[in-house]
DNA sequence: AAGACAAATGCGACTGATTTGCATTTGCAC
DNA sequence: GTGCAAATGCAAATCAGTCGCATTTGTCTT
């Protein structure tokens, strides 16, 4: 059940399929390759448009389906950063919350050990045993000293 | 701009239709009727299903340009905990945060000001001025002491 | 109190994201 | 290679939410 943490997408794809019985398909392939070397949180549009580029005739419907079992094997994650389509990233990385810069849109990923630790203390507060999180920050870039206000 | 803190749903209401030349339809008054008895945090099919039981015949879009009205009004809160349908609460009271109950689905509100200084500081440490956030924890009812574990 | 008119309602049609049925194709084990 | 379950591509179907439009109804005027 634990895989070799340093283990890249596709092996650790390669390994999910061999446990599972699921065909290693070229489209399949196509998929993990864009998440592996997408440097964003990519929605499905935009995999599916950087699948395109090296195979034309990948279906749309594909990339959700594979997408889809990616985020059910645990390999990726599914945000919903607040607009209209889902977004997704690794999951082998280490755990980390996003900051959301609404001007721009972009997704700024932070950690911060404190605050997981708060979060479990309040959950204990409440009579309850932390089983998971989603935080987002919304924020502007911060002007340098200025006090301007409006 | 500023309402007086403790006035209820409806007078907020009539407040805001006074001001933006809005009509005070009975479909509306009881939307904010059926909001203000609500102890939870209801979807649109539930405030259309409790709002039938008294005007059979009020129609769902209706409801759906009611909430949107309020919500852009600042007089509700639109949420995403996760599901596939929004949720609503009424936005008078002091900001909190949500813990929802894996098992049940039930919402408990909670506010912490440590919490909120923390992700100002984060936001601040990345660069960025915080201009909003969105925390759900998601938890399960502990376990007394006993250390049961499966 | 009656009239004028913009605003609102109810209905069904329409989005846009995601899922699914189905005929055809294709990995993978023997 | 063969067999067959699994996967693909396509189009049709869902699902939450929105919208056009003809009709109704608050609100303001007189």
């Amino acid at each position: 059940m634990d895989r070799p943490p340093d283990a890249d997408l596709m092996t650790e794809f390669e390994a999910v399929c061999a446990e599972s019985g699921l065909h290693l398909t070229p489209q399949r392939r196509l998929v993990v390759r864009v998440l592996a070397e997408a440097a964003d949180h990519p929605t499905i549009d935009e995999v599916h448009a950087r699948a395109l580029a090296l195979d034309p005739n990948i279906s749309i419907a594909t990339v959700y389906r594979t997408m889809r079992l990616l985020d059910e094997a645990g390999i990726i994650d599914r945000h919903d950063f607040g607009g209209t389509k889902a977004r997704y990233e690794q999951a082998s990385k280490a755990h980390h919350d996003h900051l959301i810069n609404v001007d721009t849109g972009e997704v700024i990923e932070f950690s911060d050990p404190a605050l997981e630790e708060l979060q479990h203390r309040i959950a204990e507060r409440l009579g309850y045993r932390l089983e998971g999180h989603r935080l987002e920050l919304f924020g502007v870039v911060a002007k340098e000293r200025a006090a301007r206000r409006e």
